[in-house]
DNA sequence: TATTGAAGCTAACGTGTGTTAGCAAGTTTT
DNA sequence: AAAACTTGCTAACACACGTTAGCTTCAATA
């Protein structure tokens, strides 16, 4: 009889967890199936359910999981005494380390939660709403204080979040530079059309 | 009895496709049913195969009909002889015209050609490729040319394309500055963080 | 070793899917 | 007005999906 196998200190709802997240970003939410994600556990489709609530309720896990890791660093940052373009440069650092440490999540957070269902939906939409606008509130304390070019902020950070979801593609390219060299290429280009000089 | 509305120079399989898109764009390519779509065009699921030969062909459509017109423009950019950074500054407008013009199919184009089959699959992945390999080649070119800073121009491209994606949140947003004024910011953060001064 | 709870299995349900067949209504051409 | 073609409809198909019920097997505890 399968089993699925643990380590100490992982569940085995982390396990499927883990595995839908692979298959969420392979397929799409929608297109991956319980039984695709069953085969990949090595059980039946039925057995998942001693683990979890629902397929949905993966995805809950998932965007939540990383939504609250986002907030958390946001929050650490604010409240730092240092200059707004420091803020920002360690911010998206944050980003593209948590994109490359934590691909599938990251991506399946960024492009599937549309089919997360309410209230889950509307909270997930108020969370990011919410970190765009501190994100923005940071920038316009730099324009203010002379670091950063006069533009428009939301647009500054719409350019940003959506410039490091490109390491997705730089994740699965075959020939690629290093991690830390795709790091100082994004914030030469990030933080050098921003700085005001 | 229910009758697909045209106007002149727009065929049946026209408005089936662009409520399509529409529909891809809103739900996803998997989430949305023909049910759905024969829905919003107005007529019973079944009749739509008088006009389309599958799901998928709506697909392929849209996509290849984006890729086309990117394809197209960066011919005709490539042989201009203007400078490596106003072809760059050029291309980025195209897509940022492109995204506000014709929001629903870039869109689509752009997050669901996952769902295409092969061979367009394939095809499409290939001109993808190839469209940022020559994109890559005019910002190498600028940089030997000192008009642009020393940066891995592969992940340029990945920055700039991903980051004018962004624009889709911009599209759907309430509070909006105008398409001029997002254009600007746009090339003022991109092209400002690209040029070597 | 006997007991118990966790974790797996098979079978099946109801529903929604893309698509086809066959026919009726409407439009255009002769 | 007849013929030919286009466009729509109803009904139904085969299948894949998420999920549940009920039972068995394994592993840990007493």
């Amino acid at each position: 009889m399968a089993r699925i196998k643990t380590d100490k200190n992982v569940s085995r709802k982390d396990v499927i967890v883990t595995k839908a997240a692979t298959l969420f970003r392979e397929k799409g939410f929608k297109a991956a199936s319980m039984r695709d994600l069953a085969e990949s556990v090595g059980v039946e489709a039925a057995s998942l359910y001693n683990h979890i609530k629902s397929k949905t309720e993966l995805l809950h896990e998932i965007c939540f999981s990383v939504a609250n890791r986002f907030m958390h660093k946001i929050d650490e940052i604010e409240v730092e005494p240092i200059p707004s373009i420091e803020k920002v440069e360690k911010l998206l650092r944050f980003h593209i380390s948590e994109i490359i440490n934590h691909y599938e999540e990251v991506y399946v957070s960024d492009r599937e939660w549309k089919h997360l269902a309410d209230p889950y939906l509307s909270n997930f939409q108020n969370q990011r709403r919410i970190y765009r606008k501190r994100f923005a509130a940071i920038i316009e304390s730099g324009i203010r204080n002379k670091e950063i070019k006069k533009i428009d902020a939301p647009t500054a950070v719409l350019i940003m979040l959506h410039a490091i979801s490109g390491i997705e593609s730089w994740h699965r390219s075959t020939q690629k530079i290093s991690a830390e060299e795709l790091e100082a290429n994004m914030i030469t280009i990030l933080v050098g059309g921003l700085i005001n000089k």
